[in-house]
DNA sequence: TGAAATTACTTTCCAAGTCAAATAAATTGA
DNA sequence: TCAATTTATTTGACTTGGAAAGTAATTTCA
């Protein structure tokens, strides 16, 4: 143990942080066609899957910070892709809605997300993938 | 096939994209302790791991874009960390190199990501933590 | 009830990131 | 040789991100 000396490479934060890079790198790639961030993306998706979410439920699924999310709503205000609500029971939240817009660009980018998705996940084994997903999931 | 619906948090870049963060996240505050970034960390340890590194090659290697490492290098270089050098035999190349506080930092440094690397991997068994190596590398 | 504490979200201010242009050195080939 | 091209890095204009403060609504409990 005292004699293995470990690279840095090795540590599972630079692993992670290695492959997060390629796959989101190809992937902005993928979404500049379509002039969106990843980010915003996501937002669409979430907004998608489940009903009537505030900022807060937002940020976490999208995985970004509140205030990170409460600038970029705005900016996807201003391209109509969403608008903003005030809660009907608690006046503090906010529910984002998805426009008709917006779900119609949403559409259309899933196509392209599901294309990268499957030429990532052709580069694994089905067996690999599951435990893949696996271990990732155990690690948030 | 068809009848498949996928919801988007089982695409990959999603699951990496949240492992990565909350692995980040809890890196980042521990090294904020040393008032250091993580790239910064890993800028170190590349110049740590291999001798003479130009910019170029310590981008990839610490996974940033080049402008961006230029001015986060400009940062280390006032903080005391690093110095730049021109390279000797092409002279458009700067080598950096890490000063003795530098590489003092880096080693305290260490420690502490190494115990936040055995507290992830301690998630794991050694099964796992293999495979998960093998298929991430997979995806660079 | 209502003042104090909590919660949800936004804004502000500053640090950091990005893209494209600029600089400068090396290489190519007519 | 030397003008044109390519390569390595930095700079500059602009955008984005984050921490902490600000605002406003709700909840708590004395």
């Amino acid at each position: 143990m005292s004699a293995q000396q470990k690279h840095f490479e090795q540590h599972l934060s630079y692993a992670l942080a290695a492959a997060h890079r390629t796959v989101s790198n190809s992937l902005s790639e993928r979404l500049k066609k379509h002039g969106m961030k990843i980010e915003a993306w996501r937002v669409m998706e979430c907004l998608d899957a489940g009903d009537r979410l505030t900022m807060g439920q937002l940020a976490e699924q999208a995985l970004v910070n509140p205030s990170t999310l409460s600038k970029l709503v705005d900016r996807m205000v201003l391209d109509g892709l969403v608008h903003r609500k005030v809660a009907e029971g608690d006046h503090r939240q906010v529910n984002l809605l998805l426009t008709s817009l917006g779900r119609a660009r949403m559409i259309r980018i899933r196509q392209e997300v599901d294309e990268q998705d499957q030429t990532l996940t052709s580069l694994l084994d089905a067996d690999s993938l599951r435990q893949l997903r696996d271990v990732l999931s155990k690690l948030c």
